[in-house]
DNA sequence: AGAGAATGAAACGCATCCGTAACGATTACT
DNA sequence: AGTAATCGTTACGGATGCGTTTCATTCTCT
């Protein structure tokens, strides 16, 4: 299925939601930061730090600090990896969980008008 | 035209699009200036400080400095206002609008498998 | 003309984030 | 065992953003 989004109601769509997130109340996360969060909890676990750091292209003191700030509101966990105790495994949480909800609800409601 | 966007597809657009916005060589802009620079771009002009400031529902002094760093890279220009030289108005400029098509075709183009 | 309101900018203090370069802990190799 | 490689974290220096408060400029209204 495909339907073509114009210019004006994709930058509408970005518009909005984006806006919503400013006014909401939950935390707002930097845009490495969402992305981070979406990679955890859209791809397959297990995820390591490094991976995460490849996947997305970034360094990995941003990982490290992006599940920092993250895990420090609970949208997220770390976990030593007991085969490997090398590794930290990140993983999932309740409320990272209904965060991204309310997100895709967002998004979703938004993008019914288009 | 109305197609219920599934959670999962809502979050993998999120996800790639802002993906493409950390790799992206052009400036990565807060959440909020991204708003900005799209409240310029899709509303009537004028726009003034104290308008957009009421819009978005945040300080003046964000405006003022969203315009400043936006600014600095000609994604945004200011212009006295002849008729109250109060007022600033905000204008838009080629490479803003390049900025914003880019985005669209980013988020068109990743809206089009869902 | 003069008091007061309105507008945008600047100042201040605080918090957060980034990139790079070290660092400690753990595992792999020989 | 002992050296080298891997992994995540921390430290450092710098940049940026925010909220609140203060300020200079400009307009309004009597």
């Amino acid at each position: 299925m495909s339907i073509p989004l114009g210019t004006a109601q994709a930058l509408k769509l970005w518009h909005d939601v984006n806006l919503a997130q400013v006014h909401g109340d939950g935390a707002d996360l930097s845009v490495r930061q969402v992305t981070i969060l979406l990679t955890i909890y859209m791809e397959a676990p297990p995820h390591t730090i490094r991976d995460l750091a490849q996947k997305l292209q970034v360094s990995k003191p941003v990982i490290t600090r992006a599940l920092d700030s993250m895990g420090k509101i609970d949208l997220v966990a770390r976990r030593r990896d007991d085969a490997d105790r090398r590794n930290v495994l990140v993983q999932r949480t309740v409320k990272g969980a209904l965060y991204l909800d309310r997100l895709a609800d967002l998004i979703g409601l938004n993008s019914k008008n288009l």
